[in-house]
DNA sequence: TAACTGTACTAGTAATGTTAGTACACTTAA
DNA sequence: TTAAGTGTACTAACATTACTAGTACAGTTA
């Protein structure tokens, strides 16, 4: 399994962040199955465990996977995955609306305006395939 | 009026931008106000026109003023500013979504329990005062 | 105790953000 | 047309931040 490329500009923890999102997603890696430790994967890399750290601090912090000090990181359940994920979503999404509140749009006329603009875009997805 | 202060740490074109929005919030300026050029405020700032380029065209951006070429910057009507705004949040809010519907959250399953945070955080929020 | 595991700290390097200097282009009025 | 105002584009220097490496420390397990 290729983890990153070196082709690729973007930094090296951002592309183990996004190849292990992507293997989450897919069920190639499942609930509890263990991350390969820092060090391993390092030398895989051939990085550093700290650049590795990173990444994984910033899967954990997105709710993919957590950690055991002395263990291990392990993948999250896809239940608190998506739990974790919500509840960010939420909380993205809350601060958004109160900024619209401080500069006087009322909420509900948002929330109005988003329920008619997602109909109208599933009624336009409706044709393509 | 005083517009940046050197003691803080912040750039000088986000002073600025805070500075504008402040005062167009607080009707100090008004639509179509023309706002000062690029150049005398520079100097009155001692800074580049640039960096003052730079604040102005953050300040467009986000649907604060309006720019003539050759004639200057001017101040957005507040209808104008509002339906920026609106619109602007909108777009980030709907793209949260979609990032929702990805990972197989409902839409709809999220626009509810954000209503009903609203709604029990207001109920809270009218005891303060 | 040995061999794993994650974590903290410092530092060098790369990437990005900020500002300045300067030249160019548009608008208006004389 | 010209002069004096306006915004804009380009380059470069400098400051700040992001990224990675090297290394040492600390927890867990057999």
């Amino acid at each position: 399994m290729k983890l990153i490329d070196y082709q690729d500009s973007r930094p090296i923890y951002e592309q183990i962040v996004d190849n292990f999102k992507f293997q989450i997603y897919k069920g190639i890696l499942q609930a509890d199955d263990q991350m390969p430790s820092v060090r391993s994967l390092a030398i895989e890399l051939s990085t550093n465990p700290n650049t590795v750290q990173k990444a994984y601090a910033e899967l954990e912090r997105q709710g993919f996977i957590y950690t055991v000090k002395g263990r291990g990181n392990f993948v999250k359940g896809n239940d608190s995955l998506k739990d974790s994920k919500k509840e960010e979503l939420i909380q993205s999404i809350l601060e958004l609306l109160e900024e619209a509140d401080d500069i006087g749009i009322a909420m509900d006329e948002l929330l109005t305006e988003i329920k008619q603009r997602i109909d109208s875009k599933i009624k336009g997805e409706a044709t393509h395939d």
